[in-house]
DNA sequence: GATGCGCCTTGATGCAGATCATATTTGGGG
DNA sequence: CCCCAAATATGATCTGCATCAAGGCGCATC
């Protein structure tokens, strides 16, 4: 499981400082949380909680990309959620969790043990209302998935998948070509976010690419050459 | 649009007083909720908020069933939700919806301005605390029906939707039947909440009927005479 | 610099479910 | 009671993606 300790961040210093469940805390509350924190890492491909476990824990991601997963009795799966930092894991009240949750990249965790983050929140306000703000808005984002999931064909999953990574790490210029990307998930985890095979998504990200609208560095680094084209393959709206 | 005031109900007498947002609330609490509540009813078929319109208002379900959805820009559109009783509409904090909100039943909601409601998140903890509470418990089923979306075949996705249904509203008796179930949507609504067309959805139901699954009164009125049978062609775990 | 192992690409084939087409049922209004 | 439109059922055909099957490429290990 490769838990461990890193060197403590103070919170005043840490990078999910203004987007976390913490967001809203002011100094003192900080103070409190400072003394209750504890970090977790793990390797890329670890895994950090297991479905049917139970949940001794809630956490913020702090560095790194997680995946939230879920699978059917024979095996299919279905990963329902990226965690990137700020993102919050675990369920309040709920004494098991119901999801597989794996390490895509390494992963630092700022954790707190479930009994007292419970009573956190029934004593303090800005605990709650933004854990309600960041639950809302996960199901706004989950709602979109949906629509993904359940109407779009391949080549707009595969487009609107792109398209997500752009717009939370890159920036496009005018001539629609951005800088070269990460991309943080196998051909396999692409294909499991999507409700695809890994075949399909090899065979699409191949064709965007002869059709000039992807360029590959290497098999993880790319950069998009005609984000209209790719924005127009979405299937979404000119929004 | 078909709004109308009805008699209004004290809120010590509401069917959804122990679920609804507002649940955590104190006597104290509650006179100040009376005071502020506003009811809307529709009648089955109307929109109750379209996309991109301005919220103004948020709401709990207090009858009925309404249908959250979304549309791609060619017209194929996915459901993304159903709303039952003491389920919440509405995101404070945002200005605009992002979905389509439609009676499927005749309904009725208990309202609140979104800038009061907005002060009062702020000011009445036991209310963003049941907020983040709905909207987690809102944000796991949403994950569940991704797995349908993006794993299930037609068929395991037909009998998980029943299955739903019997869940919510039925009692199985020992020997694996089920008293007169209503199905609350028509044949193009269930194809449009599984991301299938509606010949499918017919023809499953069809197949199910014939192999002594299902047994139907009229179009919307069915019983399970077989619920084991059914369960195992969900898809899902022997839970 | 050979060997092996993930990961990826590409090709061939089959099938579940979409699409197109045509009854059939049914419930509400005159 | 009859008529009509909407909802449902069912059949025929098409197609996008899964599935099955071979390589190929890059990278670590010795």
């Amino acid at each position: 499981m490769n838990v461990a300790l890193t060197t403590r961040i103070k919170c005043r210093d840490c990078p999910i400082r203004h987007r976390a469940v913490c967001s809203r805390c002011d100094d003192d509350e900080m103070a409190l949380l400072e003394a209750m924190k504890t970090y977790r890492v793990y390797r890329a491909g670890d895994p950090i909680l297991w479905r049917g476990e139970k949940l001794t824990f809630v956490a913020s991601v702090v560095h790194g990309v997680a995946t939230l997963g879920k699978s059917l009795e024979d095996g299919r799966t279905q990963m329902v959620g990226l965690l990137l930092p700020s993102d919050f894991i675990g369920r309040p009240g709920r004494r098991h969790i119901d999801f597989d949750v794996v390490a895509a990249t390494d992963v630092t965790l700022c954790c707190f043990d479930r009994k007292p983050f419970e009573l956190l929140i029934e004593t303090m306000p800005h605990i709650a209302q933004r854990l309600a703000e960041i639950a809302l808005d996960e199901l706004d984002s989950a709602r979109d998935w949906m629509v993904l999931l359940g109407r779009k064909t391949a080549r707009e999953k595969i487009a609107s998948f792109i398209e997500m990574l752009v717009r939370r790490q890159g920036i496009v210029s005018l001539d629609g070509s951005t800088p070269d990307l990460a991309l943080p998930l196998t051909r396999d985890e692409i294909a499991n976010y999507l409700g695809l095979t890994l075949e399909t998504v090899s065979r699409h990200l191949s064709s965007m690419k002869s059709e000039g609208i992807l360029r590959f560095t290497d098999r993880r680094h790319f950069e998009v050459s005609d984000f209209d084209a790719l924005h127009a393959a979405t299937g979404d709206d000119t929004a």
